[in-house]
DNA sequence: TGTACATCAGTGAACGCGCGTTCACTGATGTAC
DNA sequence: TGTACATCAGTGAACGCGCGTTCACTGATGTAC
């Protein structure tokens, strides 16, 4: 049946929510739509009412977690010291769903189509401007660019290994989030 | 039928090189073990007689290709500047069935079970220790094991975040290469 | 304001397809005598 | 060395299952008169 224009919109934001975290969790080819819509309350029918593919719904599931990331950012975080205890904090890599979505996506966007690139992009970029501009005082803007680019390659990627890592050696997982934090610290 | 024991073994080897090349370009989930076990000359019931299951070949892939890195460091590989610039190379970036496992797997790996966690970790831990191994004379203990950690992450989260982009932003992918590359060799 | 009706979000069955795994069978290999 | 037979890697059909997507249908919403 037909529900009202405001609940319709609540579903849609309600179906963008759980694919970001089920994404997150499991990987975009880890889950299916069933899943999905069913997590949202829906079946899997309404979610073509909404996007056209599973595909779209990835690129909008990946832009609403940097949507997220943005607020956080400029509401939640004090300084970039700040930021990188967040980031590179056990809670944080233990949090698979609620996390970062460039950690958890981050070797399977490659095999995405472009919509889901761009969506990447867009977030990372966010970060690395964030970054930037707090090293903005401290080096000149080549160096600061480049600084950040890698901080944020190496938060990601650090967060990346130390996830994989966990179920083989515990301890090395803590030991390479601790390092990466330090290193980042110390280019910043 | 039955064959050598000989030409057995050069099966197995075919389905594991194989499962390694494809589980790099697709992803674990992207591939299937038709597609694996045709890729080796085969077909999907022979893989039953060689892995108890698709997990175990996954093991065994990840396994083969840290085999594989471990020649190429001891062999081909001159200097740490040689790693990092074959590394952080655009052609290993844009080879993604022939390139890194670690790099092409790292976020796919939190969701597999222990014995793919093991082999990520031995792959990892064996770059690292190179890396620490040349930062030996010129850092402390401590310090040198930081920075080997770090530039490892970096260099994963590098190209795994280039990779991600490249589809929406050539340039911006050629962009976070380079800087990456940078910045682990100021860290070296 | 009241009524008639077009809209369209959501339902749930159905589509074809590929998935990982099992298994009865084949027949060359390799071994025991 | 020759023969009889157990072994087992590989084949290909079949298993149940979940996948992404489509579609006829429902019925409350929202609009036009």
């Amino acid at each position: 049946m037909k529900i009202s224009k405001e609940k319709a919109a609540e579903n849609r934001q309600a179906l963008i929510q759980a694919a970001s975290r089920l994404f997150k969790e499991k990987g975009i080819d880890g889950v299916g739509v069933a899943e999905i819509s069913k997590a949202a309350g829906l079946t899997h029918g309404a979610l073509y009412a909404h996007f056209s593919s599973k595909d779209e719904l990835a690129a909008e599931a990946l832009g609403y977690s940097a949507a997220n990331a943005r607020e956080r950012l400029a509401n939640q975080v004090r300084s970039l010291e700040d930021m990188m205890d967040f980031y590179m904090a056990p809670a944080q890599r233990d949090n698979l769903s609620g996390g970062c979505a460039l950690a958890a996506a981050a070797s399977e966007i490659a095999r995405q189509d472009e919509p889901v690139s761009v969506r990447f992009m867009e977030g990372y970029a966010q970060m690395v401007r964030y970054v930037e501009r707090e090293l903005a005082a401290k080096f000149p803007t080549d160096e600061a660019r480049q600084r950040a680019i890698s901080i944020v390659a190496a938060m990601i990627g650090g967060i990346a290994v130390s996830r994989s890592v966990i179920k083989a050696d515990q301890a090395f997982a803590d030991e390479i989030l601790a390092a990466v934090r330090k290193t980042v610290g110390e280019l910043a």
